[in-house]
DNA sequence: TATGAATGAGACTTCATTCAT
DNA sequence: AATGAATGAAGTCTCATTCAT
């Protein structure tokens, strides 16, 4: 058959990349078989390819797009902000927001690096360390005024960053837990591991 | 062909653990195939189903003994600890030596479950929740003593473990920090959040 | 889309004709996509079945044209000659120009029959032979007259034409030779073979 | 099934190496499929790479061991031969034997050069070469002999071996015509054409 | 006339698994 | 205990072809 009436590219691109990241998300890039994800948006396999030439090439594509966003969305939220305590809070709440509600996407994020080629992976490794890097600055800005005692910022930064991306191996939206009380948790649990003695 | 000289099977089927987890942490479970396996131990593929009859089997009988391991060597540890405040000091100590000698086989511990079928995804999966309620029936019992201000014992139990356990990312043996340093630090930061004001 | 400005259907189809020659000529009929060849013209691969509406008629079609007009040129060439001696001198300047000027229409007419369904084969294999059968007519001729010494007319016409068929596998046009000098040189090869002793 | 009682790997390797030169004569590298090539010795395609890993590598090593062989009975054969005119018959007698008893194997190293990647196709057009040097030298020294006239040595000896060549296009073995006839044939057609006037 | 979307057949290749030796 | 030979299912990808727009 050819080309249905009404239908667009644009809409099965976007189908595509929500069913791959549900695929991605359970059972892994190298589990996710193309037949499976041609099923899902309703096309055979052959189809697929107008929209993934290469599986591989498709995994680096996604990846770099998640944390590409993941960085505009950030900025985005921490546009005018310059006190580090409040610089802080702002951190948590953006990422706990981020890592719950798109937890599928931030999982892969982490998760398949390993399935990338060398080249690819530097190129979505250096945006992910960029972020991290946000977090580190924040953390020496406070340590230079003062306001928190912090031996080591780098290491601090990534015991803060595994400790909220935790939140989203766990967290239901459909739980008792509301969003704003699980930020106010989060925002607690990380003032008081700073917290001047 | 006959056995080689100066081979035990014991041997050989220690070698094949050793380089399986190093295969699944480095690229995953669908990514490791039997034919690099077996060249990693200078077997040929056929050879290798006297060691791994099937390879599902193994992946589970792999996560299963890591587990067992895990809870095995983590109550010798905490014999004889009550209190609660040295408990939770054990409990970091413990874990963090545990996911920075072994970070492979904890990782795949925590990654590869969903590459279980259901069934043999219950099996570990229980053995894992058993470890974090460890967690958690030490800080509710220094709640109920009132040497912490903790709200919610179980989400303060998950925080804790994402915390620590995100030591075996970045963790290098070979690096500037020593082993007891870094499990000061982990204390330190664990002990803060749970700080009385 | 429309027709863009400025392009006309039979431009598009001789450009079509035209890439294709050169892409089979490179890596045979097979190996040549449809993808590629609508790329090389400018176009879709969609847009391309308005000229191919089959590829395998498309290859018969082509393979009957490039016959067709080598016979048809050789006859206009060889008009008027009847004498053996002019005639086979005709025939070499004729061959070896043919032969050099377009000589990937030349390779593909010999290579690609083994492409054609048997009834396509036929029709072309015809006229291959019917060109084979105007050099053997020839010799027949100056052998009956006496001029040359030829056991087996129909053998020295297939060794004739391999020798200048030859040609095209290694002439380049901007090489040291020139046409005349080649036509010369083959000719001189030719005639002596004939020649009697 | 696992191994049957009595295989030997060799024979099914000399198998697949016959069965693919006659597919790749009549029909091309691009269209022989493996799934026909096992059908041809009784195999399912899956086996078919314990002995062919890449299809585009088994055929260069086809085609580097076609032009092997043939260099080497080459020089078995013109082994203590000087003086050139002799050379030259003995050349005459080896290449007609050789491309009419061995036809698709030196079809094929002539055609199919084009299916090579660039490295691969380097490898196996210097012996390509090598064999057409070993003409050029022979007529090279008989022409400082002054046994032959020869204007140009290199484009003499392309011409011969097209000629020589061109056996394989048509002589059937159960045809009328026997090899020492034939070959004496094309002695003669040489030597003329390279006669003295 | 040109395009983009879709198809289905079939290509090469990988892989876990089986089993005679 | 180890190997080589074979299998069949499944994987990614290519391709000629169709057709609504």
């Amino acid at each position: 058959m050819a080309r249905p009436a009404g239908v667009s590219g644009a809409d099965t691109k976007q189908a595509i990349r929500a069913a791959a990241i549900q695929r991605i998300y359970r059972h892994g890039y190298e589990a996710m078989n193309l037949r499976g994800l041609a099923a899902d948006v309703g096309l055979r396999v052959g189809s697929l390819h107008n929209y993934i030439p290469q599986k591989q090439e498709f995994l680096a594509n996604l990846l770099d797009e998640i944390m590409t966003e993941l960085l505009a969305d950030f900025e985005t939220h921490m546009a005018g902000v310059s006190d580090p305590q409040e610089a802080l809070r702002q951190f948590v709440s953006f990422h706990v927001q981020w890592h719950t509600a798109r937890k599928e996407e931030v999982f892969i994020g982490n998760m398949e690096l390993r399935s990338l080629a060398p080249e690819q992976y530097a190129r979505v490794a250096a945006k992910r360390k960029q972020y991290e890097k946000h977090l580190t600055a924040i953390l020496s800005k406070g340590k230079k005024l003062g306001v928190w005692t912090i031996e080591n910022p780098g290491i601090t930064a990534k015991a803060i960053l595994a400790l909220l991306t935790g939140v989203s191996n766990w967290y239901r939206p459909d739980g008792s837990l509301s969003q704003p009380r699980l930020t106010k948790l989060y925002q607690l649990m990380v003032e008081r591991m700073l917290r001047n003695p």
